[in-house]
DNA sequence: TTATTAATTTAGGTTTGTCTAAATATATTT
DNA sequence: AAATATATTTAGACAAACCTAAATTAATAA
């Protein structure tokens, strides 16, 4: 099966609304792809009748099992196209986004394939988001933020909450992106503001708001 | 200014059909685009609004100098992903331009400058045909078929008249590609076959209406 | 449990890009 | 110079994907 573009976002956003709750509602879908609830509803009739969402009027949605398996692999092209244009190209991580918005819709499995094996199969994109691999199969990498691991623990940086320049700003003056090990010092709870060091430099202080966005993964 | 799919292809049609015959016609672009020519007559429309082309109803159209610079980074992106797909995707020469057809309307000037660099800013692309740079300069080399070559001087392939597979398998089973060095040593009168010798190889024959489709480079 | 509010759907349009069939303009023959 | 043939345009429709404004349904508060 082909989907259009537009189907395609649609199909998307979903998904990730089901990440969150179990069944997504039209006015939430409206806000992410910035449409009118009224859009929503037109575009829902025609995915129940392709057979890829359960919609019921009024009830809410979620996608069918097929419909997942479409969510899968448009995330997999992007997550792919994402990690090539940071990873080949070298676009800052907070460019990478738009323009796989658009090549994710490129949608020749061939080339996809061909693509994943010559950036040698990543597993992450430069957002820390799992890639999908062919079958569709995703890494759920239990993951947690800065500000509830355990003090004196190494952690590597696994993940971004957001993908704003703000927040990219803030990481690169702090030295901090995918892969960086830190550990968590101490804990102020006057601001919930943390305290971090990375490998022997002097620790520095990390607000509540940014601490909440780092995801790591630690221990064994 | 941004175009849509269909503009950018109508505007990629009439530059080609504009370098064989200076001025191109309803009919013949419905017949590339295999569209009606009532969609053609809608489109140039629209495209002479937008002062991409010169047009007089019944009198057919060329496009206006700003109408050849969108053709021209149209074929950029077109040409620069064919590059890409075959030298690092490792795509067969038949299969680059399908696939190219769809990522050259994903219109990032980033991407494609910074494609265009990772490339190491190629000037041909999988079948000679030449690349524009990023100021839609674009070099016209004076190619000529190995029909026409005189006898015994070395000449290189430059380029390929079509990009069908069935010339695709012939030539891999001649071991000719783009860059391959051969000479003409005799031409026959009674069917225009010509005998061909690539380096110290012994010559073998190839028929007229394949070294049509061979284009070379020879001399000084 | 009714009344009010919020969420969702329906009805009816619009734009883009396509099409068929009919009309008209241009080119080619006699 | 007509008559005929061919090329092109116009008229009118249609599907996809949006929209606004008006119902309608469901949720919540009185
Ligand atoms: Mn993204
Ligand atoms: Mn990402
Ligand atoms: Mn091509
Ligand atoms: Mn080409």
């Amino acid at each position: 099966m082909n989907f259009s573009t537009s189907e395609e976002n649609y199909i998307k956003a979903i998904f990730h609304l089901q990440q969150e709750e179990d069944t997504a509602t039209t006015n939430g879908l409206a806000a992410v792809l910035k449409a009118r609830p009224a859009s929503i509803t037109d575009m829902l009739k025609k995915l129940k009748s392709k057979k890829l969402v359960h919609y019921q009027p009024y009830r809410g949605f979620r996608l069918t099992s097929e419909g997942k398996k479409v969510a899968l692999s448009i995330i997999r092209r992007h997550r792919l196209w994402e990690y090539f244009l940071s990873e080949k190209l070298k676009f800052a991580w907070d460019e990478v986004h738009d323009v796989a918005e658009d090549l994710e819709h490129v949608s020749s499995k061939k080339l996809i394939d061909k693509l994943d094996e010559f950036l040698g199969y990543p597993r992450f994109d430069p957002h820390g988001d799992p890639i999908p691999d062919s079958q569709g199969r995703i890494e759920k990498h239990q993951q947690v933020s800065l500000s509830e691991i355990p003090l004196n623990k190494t952690a590597i940086v696994c993940h971004v909450g957001d993908q704003t320049s703000a927040l990219l700003e803030l990481m690169k003056h702090k030295n901090i992106g995918i892969g960086t090990k830190l550990e968590v010092k101490k804990r102020f709870a006057f601001d919930q503001s943390i305290e971090v060091k990375i490998r022997q430099q002097i620790p520095f202080n990390i607000s509540e708001l940014l601490a909440k966005k780092i995801f790591v993964k630690y221990g064994v």
